[in-house]
DNA sequence: GAGTTTGAAACT
DNA sequence: CAGTTTCAAACTC
């Protein structure tokens, strides 16, 4: 795992976290699901959560602005022309800026083209003349279209604006320090906003045949202003043709040390969503953005129709983000090789894939362009992950291999997982020298994205993230389906089926890791693993994944996912820290346990013989499904692996209340918060902790069979525990602040420098004794002894004397001691 | 800390 | 569905 400077967390917006992508299940959906905001769509009693603003928190000085918006967006056939973009009613979803730089070495390379991404904005920054093998790409006249999932009619554009984007232009001459041929030459995504949320951001126009997307009556407060709000989209289908995918992947520098030259700043606004939009007939087509700066050099004209899947899942928790991506397949040119930097060694790259409707004419098409063909040919469907209903949780296939990579952000509250592509750890050389102070993203792509259809096996070294992965690219089916979900928790995604490849290693994943499905296994369920178990596992290692062409069994994974393994809401258990398990006889695989129960692994618990831990997948995966069961006909007993093997995730499906979390929303004029089932308590009148209505601290309702009960609204005993219990709660808040201060004001004293004695400096005012003190205090008691001796006094009385004059010192010591800062003279006699 | 009580989960 | 058993947490001493 590789760990990104702070710096580079701090561009990291957290506002992803808060996308909350919905994550709609539909088992018909392919490839890319957006949800949609709407209550409605929100599996589970669990409260649907307002939208979530997903502000960047880009500065206005971002250049261009790229709106992704679940909003349907129709491709036109044609290309040549204008491209339009239909603002009407837009839904502003996430802002993402990709503004691509050039470093000057790069140039030579041909076929680079650097990627910015900020927030808002999407830039892919081409010089005048770019050269792709042999093609020369002219900026002008470039453009490119996004078509949306969902709804028709609203186009999206992708455009090469010209140069009158001033704002756009500062930051891109400054990102490229001063190299004037970038100027201009920008790619804008504009992709349609929420209507009812926001506008969409206005773009503006666009010259010499670059045409200007938009947005009309678009406020221009959310350019400045940060569109917070997530679009939802309701999730769409084409049912005669599959969606188009466009992929964003924005990876992160990880170490910026080991690259040499421009150093990528993202901004990823982006980051964390899964922006999909689907157009109908149209391939998905991958475009790679790297921080390397560099693109794909040889980018095929040649449209790769496999559709790839990268899926960038904000987890909705504030802990962590998780960066899922199926990458296309990495370039292979050997310019890409960063220096001092192994050729496996994947930079941080940032994959941008941007649906787009049929081919654009040669010239004005965006294709020619590098970065412009990437998107051309790179899968086109941008999935935006919807509000947060958090109790999902994201499972994203590696279908192509890339290389996966953690990023772990110190600091941070998310955790990213970077992809990186094959080619580049093979043989291209990455020239992703990394300027600090260059704001720019390289865009990385992009060849013709080529996938690989034979299965492969994928290693992917997963702790030391520096160590270079070998990917091999697998395509993913395009029916296959990327789940979005949000989780406050990271969980590392795992096939809940058995996946022989992997498990011996298991053990020594990391956080974050996302484990493709084995080949061939079909409908493999994923686990998802929760993050603090994970993080315990910080030895770095490979693990050997086996990536999966088909991935076909969505459905399953999408409910396992969407259980959030286990149902849980995280709001409800994720927040709080739960307590060990003490289980001895359950194997910590039955609901007995509350570790097994929520959905986690156990995790410095107290239990004996516990199963719930990557040690037995096996074992725990068939105790989700024979939690999911519902119970067992007589006829099928006693269960066999086989049966479970049939039953399993169908039943799961069937009973996702196995693991529902059991404090769900009321019905409406009900408590907010209620019991699923309703408690059966006999003994404790409701009262004590064994009712799990009351250790929820809910009363009970109508559901509940309780007898006895005493945890209702008017309950004396009720009342009066409850003001027990304030009572003591404001005491121990009382003592843990007393101890908390106490405990500061000791740990201050302890770390204050010690006086220097010997030196007679430095004197504090805390210092009680220094030499001068010491000095003086002798001369005081040297004078009393005089004193007493000139009086006559005995031996005994010039004792006294000396003892008490010995004892008023003290007190003037302590007495200075806390007065005067700068007076140590106080102190003296 | 050991033993008891309690109620959910699991089983019949 | 009801009764019983198992289990682990809550509780008491």
């Amino acid at each position: 795992m590789e760990v990104v400077s702070a710096e580079v967390n701090s561009l990291l917006p957290e506002e992803i976290m808060d996308t909350g992508i919905t994550l709609v299940e539909d088992d018909s959906i392919e490839a890319v699901i957006v949800s949609s905001p709407m209550a409605d769509s929100i599996p589970m009693e669990t409260e649907l959560e307002e939208i979530v603003n997903i502000s960047s928190t880009s500065d206005s000085s971002a250049t261009t602005t790229a709106v992704v918006t679940t909003e349907p967006v129709t491709a036109p056939s044609n290309h040549s022309g204008d491209v339009t973009v239909n603002t009407a009613t837009p839904k502003t979803d996430v802002n993402a800026v990709v503004k691509p730089t050039f470093p000057s070495g790069l140039h030579k390379l041909g076929a680079q083209t650097p990627v910015t991404i900020s927030a808002n904005q999407i830039i892919l920054n081409k010089t005048a003349d770019i050269k792709i093998g042999n093609q020369s790409i002219k900026p002008d006249g470039q453009k490119l279209i996004v078509t949306t999932l969902g709804k028709t009619g609203q186009p999206i554009v992708l455009a090469l604006p010209h140069s009158q984007l001033p704002q756009a232009q500062k930051a891109t001459s400054q990102a490229q320090g001063g190299d004037s041929k970038v100027q201009g030459q920008q790619i804008k995504v504009v992709i349609g906003g929420r209507s009812e949320v926001k506008p969409v951001v206005g773009v503006s126009a666009l010259t010499q045949g670059n045409q200007l997307i938009n947005t009309a009556a678009q406020p221009s407060v959310l350019q400045t202003q940060q569109l917070k709000t997530v679009q939802i989209a309701k999730k769409t289908r084409t049912p005669t043709s599959g969606p188009v995918i466009t992929k964003l992947i924005f990876a992160k520098p990880i170490n910026s040390k080991a690259v040499t030259g421009q150093t990528t700043q993202v901004s990823p606004v982006i980051a964390g969503r899964v922006l999909s939009q689907s157009a109908p007939g149209t391939p998905p087509k991958t475009i790679t953005i790297s921080d390397s700066g560099v693109i794909g050099s040889s980018l095929s004209t040649t449209t790769q129709q496999t559709p790839n899947k990268i899926a960038i899942s904000p987890l909705k928790s504030p802990n962590k983000l998780t960066l899922v991506s199926v990458a296309s397949q990495p370039p292979s040119s050997p310019q890409k090789r960063v220096d001092g930097v192994p050729p496996n060694v994947v930079l941080g790259q940032q994959i941008l894939t941007v649906q787009q409707p049929a081919p654009c004419s040669p010239g004005k098409a965006v294709g020619h362009h590098p970065a412009a063909q990437a998107v051309k040919s790179a899968v086109q469907t941008i999935t935006v992950g919807g509000v947060g209903t958090s109790q999902f949780k994201t499972i994203i296939p590696l279908a192509t291999a890339p290389n996966v990579q953690q990023i772990q952000v110190p600091g941070s509250k998310f955790h990213y997982v970077r992809l990186v592509t094959a080619t580049t750890a093979n043989s291209s050389a990455q020239s992703a020298s990394q300027n600090p102070s260059t704001n720019t993203q390289p865009l990385q792509q992009a060849k013709p994205v080529v996938v690989n259809a034979t299965p492969v096996r994928m290693s992917v070294p997963i702790v030391p993230a520096q160590t270079v992965k070998q990917v091999v690219p697998k395509p993913i089916n395009p029916t296959s389906q990327i789940v979005t979900t949000s989780q406050p928790q990271q969980r590392l995604i795992m096939p809940a089926t058995p996946l022989p490849q992997i498990q011996p290693n298991l053990t020594n994943l990391p956080p974050g890791t996302v484990l493709a499905p084995a080949p061939g296994t079909g409908n493999v369920g994923y686990a998802v693993l929760p993050a603090q178990y994970v993080t315990q596992l910080q030895q770095s290692s490979y693990v050997s994944i086996a990536s999966n062409t088909g991935f076909t069994g969505t459905s399953s994974i999408q409910s396992q996912a969407r259980l959030p393994f286990n149902g849980i809401i995280p709001s409800e258990s994720a927040n709080r820290p739960r307590k060990p398990c003490n289980c001895t006889k359950s194997l910590c695989l039955k609901l007995y346990c509350d570790c097994f129960a929520n959905g986690e692994f156990c995790n410095n618990c107290n239990c004996t013989n516990c199963y719930n831990n990557l040690d037995h997948e096996n074992d725990r995966q068939k105790a989700i499904k024979v939690r999911g069961l519902f119970p067992c006909p007589p006829k099928l007993k006693p269960f066999s692996l086989c049966l479970l093997k049939l039953w399993g995730r169908a039943c799961l499906d069937r009973n996702p209340e196995a693991f529902k979390p059991k404090i769900g929303k009321g019905k409406e004029g009900e408590s907010d918060r209620r019991h699923s089932k309703g408690c059966n308590c006999k003994r404790s009148g409701c009262l004590k902790n064994y009712c799990e209505c009351y250790e929820a601290k809910i009363m009970c309702s109508s559901i509940c069979k309780c007898i006895g009960c005493k945890n209702f609204e008017e309950s004396p005993e009720r009342k009066t525990l409850m003001h027990l219990a304030d009572a003591a709660e404001v005491r121990v808040q009382q003592q843990t602040a007393a101890k908390t201060k106490l405990s500061s004001q000791i740990s201050d004293l302890l770390t204050r420098p010690t006086p220097a004695l010997s030196s007679g400096g430095g004197k504090l005012p805390f210092t009680f004794v220094t030499k001068e003190v010491a000095d003086a205090t002798c001369e005081c008691l040297l004078a009393q002894a005089e004193q007493a001796e000139k009086m006559g006094k005995s031996k005994a009385a010039a004792e006294r004397m000396i003892l008490e004059e010995f004892g008023r010192c003290l007190m003037r010591v302590i007495s200075s001691a806390g007065k005067s800062k700068s007076d140590p003279c106080a102190m003296n006699c």
